[in-house]
RNA sequence: GCCCGGGUGGCCGAGCGGUUAGGCGGCGGCCUGCAGAGCCGCUUUACAGGGGUUCAAAUCCCCUCCCGGGCUCCA
C-alpha cells in the first residue's frame, strides 16, 4: 500500500497517515447547519474531503466517512438565537421544516457535484439522549457544572486545552460576547442550554427542558458511530476554534482515551475579491447557482487546482478558464470511447504509450500522496491528455489494446478526482440519427465544393448545440455544453 | 493587541536550496476547402521590496511594505 502524506492541523506538520487499525480509517467531517443554501465555500469543504475518501478508498483503505447534519444547537454570536429558529422565522416555516427544505436541497447540492454519500449522516437531533448520557458523565467526572438549567463544560478542568489552535487559555479572558451569568470562566462553553416555555426547538433532560450545544453533537455524534477515536476529523479552517478545540476537551474528558483524533485536517477558505465567501458577507454563490452555468466538473476541476489548504479566490474569468481546461479532458475522453465504439484494430497496447501512461499516472497517484497536491496531480492530468490526444492523432491506428489503456488511466483518474465521465453522445438516438443524416447531405455539398452551403449547415448546427468537425475520417459532431 | 497564513510571468496556480511545473489567454507553425479540435513552438531566465547565509536562493535567515484569516457566528 503507498503511504499517504497528511497535514496534521495538531502538529503543524506534514505526516505519514498511519490509522489505528489498518487498513479501516474511521473519518468524520463537520457537516452544514441546514438553515439555508449551500455556496461554494461548502462545496469546497466537501469536495476536497471527497476526493480524500475516494483516495484513501483506491489506496485500498476501508473508509468509515461520517458527515452530520446540524439541526439544532449552532446559535448566532449576536442574537444568541438558533440558526435554525432564525431561518424558520425568515421563511416562515416550522423549525423542522427549514430543516428538511435544506437538508435535502444540501444533499441534492452534494449528488450533483458528484460527491459520494458518506456511509452515516446522522442529525443532532437524533442523538438528544446520548448527548444528556455523556454531559452526565462529564459532570461526574467534574468537567462540567450546572448553573440554573444551564450545563457549562470546565475548561480549567482539561490541561491539554488549546493544543489545537494554539490560544492559550489565559487569554480567553477577553470575549466579545458578554459571558452568560453564573460561568465560572469566560472561556467555559456550553454543553446545554435552559429553554424557555415558548421555545420550539427544546426537549427533556435531567435537568429540565432545553437544547444541546453546537459542539457536545459532534463529539457525540463521532464517538457513537466510530467510536472514542477516530482517524481522520476534518472540516473548514473557521472550525478550528472553538468548534474542533472543544471537541477534542469534550470527548477526551467523556472516553478518557487520547488522542481523540489521529489526524486533524482543515481546509484553506474559498474567498472573493481575497475576503472569504460567507452567507454574513453577503458575497457568496450558491451551489445551484453555480450549476446553473457551470458544470459538477467545472466546479471540481477549479476547486482542485489550488491546494485544499490554501486560499482559493472565486470569479467568473477565473472559472471561465475551467470550463476551457475541463472541455479539453472531456473531449478527449470521449475520443478514446468512440474510437473503441466504432471498431478499432485489436492488439496489444504498445510499449511505448504503455510505459508512458504507467509512468504519468504514478505521478498523478504520487502527488496525491504528497499532501493531496491536486494541482500537481492535475497538471499529470493535462500530460495525460496530451498523450491520448497524441496517440489519436497518430497516423498509425491506434489498437485496442492501445485505447482500453487510455480509457483505464482516465477511468481512475476522473474516479479519484470524482470527474463525471463524459457521455459519447449526449442527445439521444433519434437525434443522432437526424443529424448523421444531415452531415451525409452536407458531405454531399462539401464532394462539390459547395463550401458555402456546408458551412451553412454547419453554422445552423452550432447555433442547435451541435459542434460538427470535419476530420480526415469524415465528420464528428458532439453536443455542446 | 495577541496568534496563524499569504504575496510567483497578462490571468489562475504548483514548486519551498541546484532540475521545463501545469493550465487559461495571446502570437506563430503543422493539419484543414475554411473553421474547430488536436499537436509543436513562442509569450516565460516570473518569484512584493531591501539586506544577508551559501559554490548555488522563488526556496534558508533578518528587516520593511501589502493582503487575508482566527482570538467563543460561518465549511
Amino acid at each position: 500500500m503507498r503511504l499517504l502524506r497528511i497535514y496534521n492541523t495538531l502538529s503543524r506538520s506534514v505526516e505519514v497517515f498511519e490509522p489505528l487499525d489498518p487498513p479501516n480509517v474511521k473519518m468524520y467531517v463537520c457537516g452544514p447547519t441546514v438553515q439555508d443554501l449551500a455556496h461554494l465555500g461548502h462545496a469546497k469543504t466537501y469536495i476536497v474531503f471527497d476526493v480524500l475518501y475516494r483516495f484513501l478508498s483506491f489506496l485500498g483503505y476501508r473508509v468509515k466517512y461520517v458527515r452530520n447534519i446540524t439541526d439544532v444547537g449552532h446559535l448566532r454570536e449576536d442574537t444568541q438565537v438558533d440558526r435554525i429558529l432564525v431561518g424558520a422565522e425568515r421563511e416562515r416555516l416550522a423549525p423542522m421544516e427549514l430543516v428538511d427544505k435544506y437538508m435535502f436541497s444540501f444533499f441534492s447540492d452534494m449528488d450533483r457535484l458528484n460527491i459520494k454519500r458518506p456511509t452515516i449522516q446522522p442529525r443532532a437531533t437524533m442523538h438528544i439522549v446520548d448527548m444528556w448520557e455523556a454531559i452526565s458523565k462529564l459532570i461526574e467526572k467534574g468537567h462540567a457544572y450546572v448553573v440554573d438549567g444551564n450545563i457549562y463544560f470546565d475548561v480549567s478542568s482539561y490541561e491539554n486545552y488549546g493544543q489545537l489552535s494554539g490560544i492559550r487559555r489565559e487569554e480567553l479572558v477577553k470575549h466579545r460576547v458578554e459571558p452568560a451569568p453564573g460561568k465560572r470562566n469566560p472561556a467555559d462553553f456550553a454543553l446545554w442550554k435552559r429553554a424557555e416555555s415558548g421555545y420550539l426547538l427544546k426537549w427533556n433532560s435531567p435537568w429540565g427542558e432545553g437544547f444541546p450545544g453546537w459542539h457536545i453533537e459532534c463529539s457525540i455524534m463521532s464517538i457513537k458511530h466510530l467510536g472514542e477515536q477516530l482517524d481522520i476529523h476534518g472540516g473548514g479552517q473557521d472550525l478550528i476554534f472553538p468548534h474542533h478545540e472543544n471537541e477534542i476537551a469534550q470527548s477526551e474528558c467523556i472516553t478518557g482515551k487520547r488522542p481523540f483524533v489521529r489526524y486533524w485536517v482543515h481546509v484553506g477558505y474559498l474567498t472573493v475579491n481575497g475576503e472569504r465567501m460567507s452567507k454574513s458577507l453577503g458575497n457568496y454563490v450558491s451551489i445551484k447557482d453555480a450549476l446553473k452555468k457551470y458544470t459538477a466538473n467545472d466546479v471540481r476541476l477549479f476547486i482542485l487546482s489550488s491546494h485544499y489548504r490554501a486560499p482559493l479566490d472565486y470569479s467568473e474569468s477565473v472559472m471561465d478558464q475551467f470550463v476551457e481546461i475541463r472541455k479539453r479532458v472531456e473531449w478527449c475522453y470521449a475520443r478514446v470511447l468512440e474510437a473503441l465504439a466504432e471498431g478499432c484494430v485489436e492488439g496489444k497496447p504498445s510499449g511505448e504509450f504503455s510505459g508512458r501512461v504507467d509512468s504519468i499516472f504514478e505521478g498523478f497517484i504520487a502527488s496525491l500522496c504528497d499532501d493531496l497536491n491536486t494541482p500537481q496531480a492535475s497538471a499529470y492530468l493535462m500530460e495525460l491528455v496530451r498523450t491520448v490526444n497524441t496517440l489519436l492523432d497518430s497516423t498509425r491506428s491506434p489498437t485496442r489494446g492501445d485505447l482500453e489503456k487510455a480509457k483505464q488511466a482516465l477511468a481512475d483518474v476522473f474516479e479519484v478526482l470524482g470527474l463525471k465521465p463524459p457521455e459519447p453522445w449526449g442527445g439521444g438516438e433519434r437525434l443522432y440519427l437526424v443529424v448523421d443524416r444531415v452531415l451525409r447531405l452536407r458531405e454531399e455539398f462539401r464532394r462539390a465544393k459547395e463550401f458555402r452551403v456546408a458551412d451553412m449547415i454547419r453554422e445552423a448546427l452550432e447555433e442547435a448545440g451541435i459542434q460538427v468537425e470535419d476530420t480526415a475520417s469524415g465528420p464528428r459532431f458532439r453536443v455542446l455544453r
